[in-house]
RNA sequence: GGUGCCAUAGCCAAGUGGUAAGGCAGAGGUCUGCAAAACCUCCAUCGCCGGUUCAAAUCCGGCUGGCGCCUCCA
């Protein structure tokens, strides 16, 4: 069995079948660069990150596309209250992104295209749809005539007549339908613009992806991504666009993440209350920030607490103790080359519980990539290790236990703990010598002053059969 | 009005027909000079009512509570 992926289309999990053996055609909706992100934009490129690392690890080559949407309202409202320029508002939270995003461990996309790099084709996009009868112009603005393509509706499974007979239907305007949406949209006085064949104006929201999309990952592509509240109108319309021009499937597999919430309501930018990634980050440790959203099935909601934070800063602890203490023991194993019996290779029942436990892994997360189980499974090898740790372990035991569980934690994408060397190391373990000596002599007041003394500088001493060993606390 | 989702221990959270993963917190124990870390043990019948079934947290119906979307939103 492979991997199983819940579709929003189809409303199921289905088996995933790329367009091409062994590739994935993998685009996530990427920011709107009017402003830092918060950590609900980032529950939702964490997620995907994860994706296409799992992706990654079982052996799929995947071309990953994300894009930057740098023309819109919201950037022209900010350069005005700022003074800066659109252009200038957009570059600071472009470079902005990275190194937040960069902090959460998320991988740069294969291509990170912009909109305002992409206007020609945009232009070219929209005259072919004219040139079909899938949109008309109307005073230099272009709409999409959603009543020229029978499949609308089908991604938020709501028919047309169902939104046509909405709750917060807009004036009609110039529009011929009020379901129907701005492909281009005519210059206001004094905003951006750019040249076309309606005249001066700009793209409007929903075009820009269609456009990326075929322009870097083709006329169709496997996976979709985004957070559940682009499902209508964005990705419905996406799709409109696509398969009118094109007549052919647009996406395979359309993935949602659920929301964040704070205090049980949606974080949400337009509602204010969110947390900006980059604030909490100044608090918070970005790997626990990471398990904690990762915690969560990706299209259940998640509830942001401080608490919460708290409980996967511990539980990470966890994991990095014991990687710590992995790393002890092949230390003091190779530092003590008189017992040749330690020093062996893994051992065969070794092998076999570590092959059960990474099954264990690809089975959890083949299913439509329930890191919450695959966590679980990560903490399972923890206490496997452990649990290896109090027996006459080899060399290759230890460090196939340390690498199964770094390989987990790369997959998730939180990666190793960072390694403390600094230069009171030395002052450390010399104090840990002097301790060692007053044990040998049974000079306990000794012992426990330096083990205090330590303590106060927020070094922890830990007493093991192979000797002691220290960390942070 | 339409449409979709959720409700599992003190807390977080998996499980979606075969008798409740994991984590955090808590209790007891082992180990230790004492600790720490670690390990072991203990700690829920799954919102309520009814139905289907040999068997339901898991399927169906109803109810209660909460949430998302219906053109700003990841």
């Amino acid at each position: 069995m492979g991997i199983r992926l819940y579709n929003t289309l189809s409303g199921e999990k289905e088996e995933l079948h790329t367009l091409e053996p062994g590739k994935v055609r993998f685009y996530a909706c990427g920011p709107t660069v009017y402003n830092l992100f918060h950590i609900g934009n980032g529950r939702m490129f964490v997620i995907f990150d994860t994706v296409r690392r799992y992706l990654e690890y079982r052996g799929y080559a995947v071309r990953y596309v994300q894009n930057f949407t740098d023309v819109d309202d919201r950037i022209i409202h900010r350069a005005n209250e700022t003074g800066d320029s659109v252009r200038e508002v957009a570059n600071r939270y472009i470079e902005a992104y990275f190194e937040d995003a960069d902090k959460l461990h998320i991988q740069r996309a294969v291509v990170h295209p912009r909109v305002t790099e992409c206007i020609p084709d945009i232009i070219r996009f929209i005259e072919e749809l004219i040139d079909k009868g899938h949109a008309y112009e109307e005073a230099g603005t272009v709409y999409f005539d959603t009543s020229t393509f029978a499949d609308y509706g089908k991604l938020s499974h709501q028919s047309l007549d169902s939104m046509q007979a909405g709750f917060r239907v807009d004036v009609l305007d110039e529009k011929h339908d009020a379901t129907d949406f701005a492909l281009w949209k005519a210059a206001k006085a004094g905003e951006e613009f750019w040249e076309s064949p309606w005249g001066p104006g700009r793209p409007g929201w929903h075009i820009e992806c269609s456009v990326m999309n075929e322009k870097y990952l083709g006329e169709q592509i496997d996976i979709h991504a985004g957070g559940r509240d682009l499902v209508f109108p964005h990705h419905e319309n996406e799709i409109a666009q696509t398969e009118a021009k094109t007549g052919k499937t647009f996406a395979r597999y359309w993935l949602h993440n659920g929301t964040l919430n704070i205090n049980g309501e949606k974080m949400s930018k337009s509602t204010g209350n969110f947390i900006m990634t980059r604030d909490l980050l100044e608090r918070r440790d970005a790997r626990a920030l990471r398990l904690f959203l990762l915690s969560a099935h990706y299209r259940h909601p998640l509830n942001y607490t401080e608490e919460a934070l708290d409980h996967w800063e511990n539980a990470l602890a966890r994991v990095d103790r014991a990687l710590k203490n992995l790393s002890f023991r092949a230390d003091s194993i190779q530092a003590a080359p008189q017992f040749l019996s330690v020093h062996g290779d893994v051992r065969r029942e070794t092998e076999r519980a570590i092959e059960a436990i990474r099954a264990a892994f690809i089975r959890v997360m083949d299913d439509d990539f329930n890191t919450a189980e695959g966590i679980s499974v990560m903490f399972d090898a923890v206490r496997q290790a452990n649990l290896a740790l109090e027996d006459n372990v080899t060399l290759g035991d230890v460090t196939a236990w340390k690498d199964i569980v770094l390989e987990f934690l790369d997959v998730l994408g939180i990666g190793s703990p960072e390694h403390d060397v600094d230069v009171a190391e030395v002052y450390i373990q010399s104090l840990i010598e002097e301790r060692a000596q007053a044990r040998k002599n049974r000079d306990f007041v000794t012992s426990d002053k330096i083990r205090d003394e330590l303590l106060a500088k927020g070094i922890v001493i830990e007493d093991t059969p192979q000797g002691t060993r220290w960390s942070k606390a």
